[in-house]
RNA sequence: GGCGGCGUAGCUCAACAGGUUAGAGCAUGUGGCUCAUAUCCACAGGGUUGGGGGUUCGAGUCCCUCCGCCGCCA
């Protein structure tokens, strides 16, 4: 049996959040309960390269795109190596052999005659660089970005008919599994009701040269999807590697609702043009809100998953994903939310029943696996309520509902804390019957490898940890799940350290990774302004705070000596910040930062590639007034 | 404007193709245990399933309509 699972190749004009990072985690645990079933697995994910925005953001940044691109793509391999993924490869578009493959692509179907050059008339907008449609015009019809009437001008490109193939399309819909969830099925069919627009496929090099040339016209370069979505195909070797066609018949492709329609459109299309089978499903997931709003760069509102998975752990982080959002639906991150899951699910409960199970054995089995005496019915009975739990977060997982997966998971652990309670093992020794005790705690031990197992694809790190704690050895695999005998006899079995320790304080403000949201109007008044009193301080001590990489007390004569805290420690050294003048805001409300009392804060900007403190541009006395 | 989805306890979600007193978790209250990461266990309160109408022996589940939210297409 084997299985291709893709996500999206992510556009290179933003670094890793969230969002990249649900579908990234989902596909590896994807990944990897198919591996855990013995499956033969290939598992793509990279980068989409080119494109206006990439070279326009190169321009304003002074780097060439493919400096760009390099930087960024190499910061989501980054991640994605940082969380462990197990990608099988991870493409570029940038790469020649996806180069190649798309020029080969584009000239055989411009061969077969699906590709025409047409002039197009539209409504172009300088600042943008690019034609504008209806939606992006204001009620005076201008472009809302840049408040400028756009140009009527004609342009020659070239096209790829989708029409032809519209009834085809919906007639495979209807007829095939494709997309899952269905509601996704029906707004795709529900886009195919009315005829396709030709797809533009081309830009002309005079306005973009960030692209794949154009194989039989060398004044033009192809434009996003014909150059991304053929990642799915080169990934696996298209058309050279004989593999290749194995593998696609068992593609899988996860991705975001935002580009649903050039999965379900374009992509089946554009294969079927080629005379190739369209992929075997299209796994469609919602978008993680923030305060009921999308992430977004301008909201402010993006949470960065590396520093969350630092603060609280990575298996945490993505026991969250994987429980918390209903696959094909929205979810609501938020903080209360994710340490109430870490809390009450991972602590409390499943780390808890580990605990107090390894402890008693460490305790009273000199940390050995106890052997087996004999199961009394109540011990049969929890073994059979398990077995059952596990058969249907197989089966639930299967069908991608990883929350209700877990929830009937979590239904078993918490039996086990009830199981524990009625057999309870410690009243058992006290009474001397030591035997007993050994085969309660020997069930839960069993129990435990087997949700560790079975939770291995979810939380990788600490099942791993857990299974050797106990000294497991056989393999890893599904079967392994339901061997209610598992472990040796005799062998060691310690408790280590918690697996998931509580978090018992709130998120403190300097480890929020939500920045504030902007004020409605983006305007304030000039009293507003007023209000802040910011000043010219002299920095004159320097040092560390202890246990928190990110934070920096500093002495600061304004012209008073201050004390601020500032979370800068990533990007200066103590020692250099000595004698720096910085503008502060003196009159922010005094507020304590790790039990240190922090009395106003430093002024920095800050853009993707690091913080630099605003300092007066010469030497100012200290307290100086900036207005 | 067209199409689609959603609306179930304070919050997050269940309830297979209509079938017994609509269920969990979190939160709240009370009691118990002590092996355990102040964890665990038991019990309790809390819902006219957005409103109204209809089909049916029986509807959260099907039909109509109104209200509210969201999405896609134009």
């Amino acid at each position: 049996m084997r299985i291709y699972l893709t996500t999206p190749i992510y556009y290179v004009n933003a670094y890793p959040h969230l969002g990249h990072a649900y579908t990234t985690l989902i596909v590896d645990g994807v990944a990897r309960f198919y591996r855990l079933k013995n499956w033969q697995v290939f598992f793509l994910t990279g980068t989409d390269e080119h494109g206006d925005k990439i070279q326009k953001t190169a321009k304003d940044k002074g780097l060439s795109p493919q400096a760009l691109v390099d930087e960024i793509s190499e910061s989501f391999k980054r991640t994605w190596d940082y969380f462990g993924i197990g990608y099988s490869r991870f493409i570029r578009t940038t790469e020649e052999t996806h180069k190649k493959t798309v020029q080969r692509v584009l000239q055989q179907l411009y061969e077969k005659g699906e590709i025409y050059q047409d002039e197009y008339e539209g409504l172009y907008c300088v600042g943008c660089e690019r034609f504008l449609t209806a939606k992006e015009l204001d009620e005076q019809g201008r472009c809302k970005d840049h408040q400028k009437t756009p140009e009527l001008i004609k342009e020659k490109n070239y096209f790829f008919n989708l029409e032809k193939y519209r009834s085809w399309l919906k007639d495979y819909i209807q007829k095939n599994d494709l997309i899952y969830p269905a509601f996704y099925k029906e707004e795709v069919l529900n886009m195919l009701e009315e005829e396709l627009p030709p797809l533009c496929i081309s830009r002309p090099k005079k306005r973009l040269e960030w692209g794949i040339e154009l194989p039989f016209d060398k004044d033009y370069v192809t434009y996003v999807w014909f150059d991304a979505l053929l990642n799915y195909l080169t990934g696996i070797g298209y058309p050279e590697d004989p593999n290749w066609e194995a593998w696609w018949k068992e593609s899988h492709h996860f991705i975001a609702k935002d580009i649903l329609k050039p999965h379900a459109v374009y992509w089946p299309i554009m294969l079927k043009a080629l005379g190739l089978p369209v992929y075997k499903k299209l796994l469609v997931h919602g978008y993680w809100l923030v305060d009921r709003l999308k992430m977004s760069k301008s909201i402010g509102n993006i949470v960065d998953p590396v520093s969350l998975s630092k603060t609280y752990g990575k298996d945490q982080l993505r026991y969250f994903l994987f429980r918390e959002m209903a696959f094909g639906y929205d979810a609501e991150f938020s903080f209360e939310a994710f340490i109430t899951r870490i809390n009450a699910d991972l602590a409390n409960d499943y780390g808890n029943l580990v605990y107090r199970t390894l402890n008693l054995t460490e305790k009273y089995f000199n940390s050995c696996v106890p052997p087996l005496n004999g199961l009394t019915e109540e011990d049969q009975a929890y073994l059979d309520m398990v077995k059952t739990a596990l058969e249907d977060y197989h089966k639930l997982f299967s069908e991608l509902q990883f929350h209700r997966a877990l929830e009937r998971l979590w239904e078993a652990i918490r039996e086990g804390n009830v199981y524990i309670d009625r057999q309870a093992p410690w009243s058992l020794i006290k009474k001397g019957e030591l035997d007993r005790a050994g085969t309660v705690l020997r069930v839960l031990l069993e129990v435990i490898k087997s949700f560790a197992i079975a939770l291995s694809p979810v939380m990788p790190e600490t099942s791993q940890i857990l299974l050797e704690n106990m000294s497991y050895e056989r393999p890893l695999s599904w079967e392994e799940v339901f061997n209610f005998k598992g472990l040796k006899e005799g062998a060691a079995a310690k408790k280590g350290k918690p697996l998931f320790p509580r978090i018992e304080d709130k998120p403190k403000e300097e480890e929020k990774v939500v920045e504030e949201k902007k004020e409605e109007t983006g305007f304030i008044s000039i009293d507003e302004f007023r209000k802040i009193d910011l000043r010219v301080g002299k920095i004159v001590a320097a040092e560390k705070v202890p246990n928190a990489d990110k934070l920096l007390r500093l002495e600061v004569l304004c012209p008073e000596k201050r004390q601020i805290v500032s979370g800068i420690a990533q990007y200066y050294q103590p020692e250099e910040l000595i004698g720096k003048e910085v503008i502060i805001v003196a009159n922010l409300k005094p507020s304590k930062i790790r039990g240190i009392l922090s009395e106003g804060m430093l002024l920095a900007a800050k853009d993707e590639k690091g913080l630099c403190l605003v300092t007066p541009e010469k030497e100012m006395a200290p307290g100086a007034k900036v207005s």
